[in-house]
DNA sequence: TTTTCATACCTGTATGAACCTGTATGCTAA
DNA sequence: TTAGCATACAGGTTCATACAGGTATGAAAA
């Protein structure tokens, strides 16, 4: 499978395969022109071009001699730290966020890791859709409690992200786990909270990241809405 | 200086996985190219590709034609299991597999890859409970079709198994991705042939593997019993 | 206003040089 | 016999360069 060694063509291709499937280029968009991009790769014409070959033949995009290369990717994928990429099979849905609660609590979730009732910051979230209001995507993130969390509580997250201030505190995953899987039924209580009706088939991730010395950064439930929600692997 | 009946090749393994393991040179650098080695170490090529033997052997680098020698210590590279695992949550489940058909067709799935109508070999298989023989996966596997497919049709499956099978015939799987979501409601047809009553939800996991040079090896759909496979992934 | 055309920019294609690994062969010395 | 050396050639990767032909645009001409 694919090692760290790749060729200077493939490195263009995976770098702008990122920037396609992150939704940085969306379809239809123009990519850069191949003279554009031997500035910005520092690479010769033929070894872009071969990049981009890469790219077509995994139908990403299609070029047009005298105009340029167009994405004909139409997911997007929201969420793509390390692990699994969340995809959004509808580009067009536009999401807000809306933050549940940021509070110091007891761990009330079941966890194969962090016990109950220890001392968390409990951070939940829900996306939903702007147009219809209905919830997408319910999120809870539980963090064993620092010190320097208390004026989380007060203040909100850094710029709304919880990843951000987790690194204004140095705290960094290094490495962790992920499962997935079918939620049968969604409970009435998250149903109430999504405004959607309870009983559904929902698609559960679960997430949980720990430091180089293997102390756990955060642990994470996510509900996901299983039309507009799949799960997106490269390897 | 004590003799340690060491060969130059020997020598020059040594120092070199010396200098990887102590951070001199990182996971992903290129090393020197043989001929810069040739100079350095003062000995002819053959002897510095008999070292770089040795390392490659122990998994410290990995050569490509054309390019060089690349550095895959580091532990995260390692990990050659392609894409997610599929967990089982009930250990005790014994499955069997039960083959619906190998056939060459013209593609019937959708898929965005492989185009409706080309020529692919099918292998369909079911894997189902022992005792109750309910049907808990079902996958469709789809690949372009080979001339030396033909015997496949007769003789079945390699050791019954379809990697072996390709690999006999030197296709190997160099990268590819993998998306997983909820398919709402299985179809009556499926339900039919897992056993399993319809409108169902399931987890549907789709996979794709392409050659090194971007060609594809394989489409599989698999449907699984939601209740009894889940998704894992170590990163 | 419409047509034509020069121009700039785009992709497609081809070439040779430089450098890389893969492989084979014959020779020398311990 | 084996490790090592020297050499040669095949084939992949990248670079630099050149030219052919498609596309878009704006200026000039009808």
């Amino acid at each position: 499978m694919r090692p760290t060694a790749e060729s200077k063509s493939e490195t263009i291709a995976r770098v702008l395969e990122d920037e396609i499937r992150s939704g940085a280029v969306r379809e239809g968009d123009t990519l850069e022109s191949e003279n554009d991009l031997v500035v910005r790769f520092a690479v010769s014409r033929s070894t872009i071009r071969k990049g981009l070959q890469i790219l077509a033949t995994k139908g990403l995009i299609t070029t047009k001699v005298g105009i340029g290369s167009f994405v004909t990717f139409g997911g997007t994928v929201i969420d793509s730290k390390s692990g699994w990429s969340v995809a959004l099979s509808d580009s067009e849905a536009r999401l807000q966020t809306r933050i549940l609660r940021i509070a110091r609590v007891a761990m009330e979730i079941t966890c194969p890791y962090l016990p109950l009732g220890c001392d968390v910051l409990a951070v939940d979230r829900i996306r939903f859709h702007e147009a219809t209001g209905r919830g997408l995507t319910l999120e809870r993130s539980r963090m064993p409690w620092r010190a320097d969390f208390a004026d989380v509580l007060t203040a909100g997250l850094l710029d709304g992200s919880l990843s951000k201030t987790l690194e204004a505190r140095d705290i960094r995953s290094h490495s962790g786990e992920e499962w997935a899987r079918v939620l049968p039924a969604l409970p009435a209580v998250e149903a109430e909270l999504m405004g959607r009706t309870p009983g559904e088939p929902m698609l559960r991730l679960t997430r949980l990241t720990r430091t180089a010395a293997g102390a756990i950064v955060e642990y994470v439930e996510s509900d996901l809405d299983p039309v507009l929600f799949g799960l997106h692997m490269a390897f």
